[in-house]
DNA sequence: GTCGTTGCTGGTAGCGCTGTCAACGTTCCT
DNA sequence: AGGAACGTTGACAGCGCTACCAGCAACGAC
């Protein structure tokens, strides 16, 4: 007796299990933790539930277990594809797990940021990622009084909330100064936009190796709040060229600049690398195939995602990482944007970037 | 007496009734239909509820109500910037609202798509938005019997399943092939890549322009099933050469493939759009500052995802739009690459691609 | 004055699942 | 053989919220 099934029609826990000949709560634990039961009523279950298409109610499983099955996401922008990166590789790692991705978008505010994650944590979730180590100190404290498993993810730096995985953009700035120097350049200008606090990290790294080297100058600084974009590339570009004309190499914020300044030296007829080196930042796909081939700088974004999540779920989980900051570290992409010792005097066609050399691979593992 | 706090600490709708003077009824009324109170108790609650910091439990809401405040989108790629636009408008369009975005990546396939949609519909979601028309059976089967309401967004077609908003891939690919017939070519040849239902649609386009002209060449065509990239445009386009290489224009299936061949006739020193004319699709955002800057097919991506987001929560919450079908249109931006009546003959420095010239309309609104 | 109507409020009874704890049968140890 | 230890199973009582319906006051129509 009794009604079979909900209202809404949709098979329940208890018409699984009666199905199976159990009470409701083994089917409920053929569900979270199969191995709990004996082998004979794991079939049953799992026959009674495939048999009537049962799909847990997880509002419910919410509600009872006072914990979800949700991960929450904050990054700052939809709309870079480093983020995209970062977020195929989160998605990827959490395909097959139990646990879903709830993203939300930043803005680059970290007031904003403060708010979600009010709200994310209203919701219990499973565990958290965060973009960066530059939370408000409301934020922060919000974090650590979490129990949830927390990523902060694009970085790294001291005084985890957590886990942390990233790369020193410091450090990576650095070696691509350093490999321009290694080239022979001097007067090396850097182009950022957006600003953001990593991409700040960059132009300390970049100043830092300048001053060191005694050839720091204000004037080959071209830096801007406005959003990035190639053609704002060519427009920093050429901001930069006015105050600095005797211009030998230029390290960009960012990929998409790096194609905005090669195509404003094509409209110039700057030659390159022979006039102006230029090098950029992430090695986007494009950066290989572009004329000339264009150095960047490596970095592990889908790997990033990708064990970041792996790492929370882990966590979650109960596996604690052996180290809970995880460095992976860069490489400085060397092609025909920055090499003045070309081995080849004109490019092939097709896959010309070929000679991708690999140069430093500072901070982290391989 | 009774419990004032859930273990868990939280404040529960109960305990900013008790502080309200009100019954937990009238509280819950409170957060989802204000206008349903009287102002004295209105302005009660709702500074007991900020006085205590209370956050509705979203579990509990969606097990009790039956339904949650969840929007499912379904899209093939988190890679393809496409998507990350589309994306962008969804969630811009979603701040604010009640609902909260449950992403998903079908990764191109319609059985994965299908399990998804499975997966979604269980969890009784406010609202769906999913890729494209080429649904399984099944798939469709399941959407029909769903009472929530849908979008089908990127394209438009016959039988949609609800709302739909979206541009013809036929006709934007006709338009493209009508423009370069205008700038008086004839030997144009289609690279594609991914070859998804959008892309094939755009090639059939191209064939049928083609064909009515007379122009029709099974070796003007490469496609292939690769995931798309700029070096892959380089690829595909050498392959085309070798099978035409009296070719005078490329018709791009996407802006990447279109920048690769850009860069691969700098390497074999072929001149743009004298000797080859070019024209993409989508009009990314490099494609105006390229050198030369890059005649493109204009889709309305954010929009698209802005307003499909917008049209399903008011059809939701039970504002039915006039017209459940919406086509957004397309526009050929004319650029250097395809326009031989150069009326520039050599492109100033910076904000060059500032010529564009809008072509054509077809198709929908503005 | 009686009846219906409207606007607001509250009580009751779950939504579908899981935490906790108790109970059972079996095995292994001393 | 007795008892502890383990593995497996089930009963009960909610999780925090809302659907449903009843109740009540204020008002107007007859």
């Amino acid at each position: 007796m009794g009604r079979k099934r909900t209202k809404s029609g949709k098979i329940r826990l208890a018409e699984v299990a009666e199905l199976a000949g159990v009470s409701p709560i083994t089917a409920s634990r053929f569900f979270r933790n199969p191995e709990a039961l004996s082998v004979a009523k794991r079939t049953r279950v799992d026959s009674a539930a495939r048999e009537l298409g049962y799909v847990p109610n997880l509002a419910a499983r919410a509600l009872a277990s006072q914990r979800t099955e949700v991960i929450g996401v904050l990054i700052p922008s939809l709309t870079n594809n480093v983020f995209s990166d970062v977020l195929r590789g989160i998605y990827d790692a959490s395909e097959g797990s139990r646990y879903s991705i709830q993203l939300s978008n930043t803005r680059y505010s970290i007031l904003q940021e403060e708010k979600l994650l009010r709200i994310f944590l209203a919701q219990k979730p499973a565990g958290l990622i965060v973009t960066g180590i530059d939370q408000t100190a409301e934020s922060r404290a919000m974090l650590e009084a979490t129990d949830c498993p927390i990523v902060q993810i694009m970085e790294i730096g001291p005084n985890p909330v957590d886990m942390m995985i990233g790369f020193s953009h410091y450090d990576a700035a650095r070696a691509a100064i350093a490999h321009l120097f290694g080239q022979g350049h001097r007067k090396i200008g850097f182009v950022g936009a957006r600003m953001d606090p990593r991409v700040q990290r960059r132009l300390d790294g970049y100043q830092a190796a300048m001053k060191d080297a005694g050839l720091f100058d204000q004037r080959l600084i071209v830096a801007t709040a406005t959003p990035t974009s190639v053609t704002l590339g060519g427009t920093l570009f050429t901001d930069l060229l006015a105050k600095s004309p005797d211009l030998d190499a230029v390290f960009c914020a960012n990929d998409d600049l790096a194609l905005g300044v090669l195509f404003e030296c094509r409209r110039r007829e700057i030659a390159i690398p022979e006039q102006i080196a230029i090098i950029g930042f992430n090695d986007l796909e494009f950066m290989a195939s572009a004329v000339p081939t264009l150095t960047s700088v490596r970095t592990n974004r889908y790997e990033m995602g990708r064990t970041a999540a792996t790492m929370l779920i882990d966590a979650i989980e109960g596996r604690r990482p052996e180290r809970p900051v995880l460095d992976l570290g860069f490489k400085v992409m060397e092609r025909q944007s920055s090499s003045l010792r070309r081995s080849d005097s004109r490019p092939a066609p097709t896959g010309a970037g070929a000679a991708n050399k690999m140069v430093a691979l500072p901070s982290g593992h391989d």
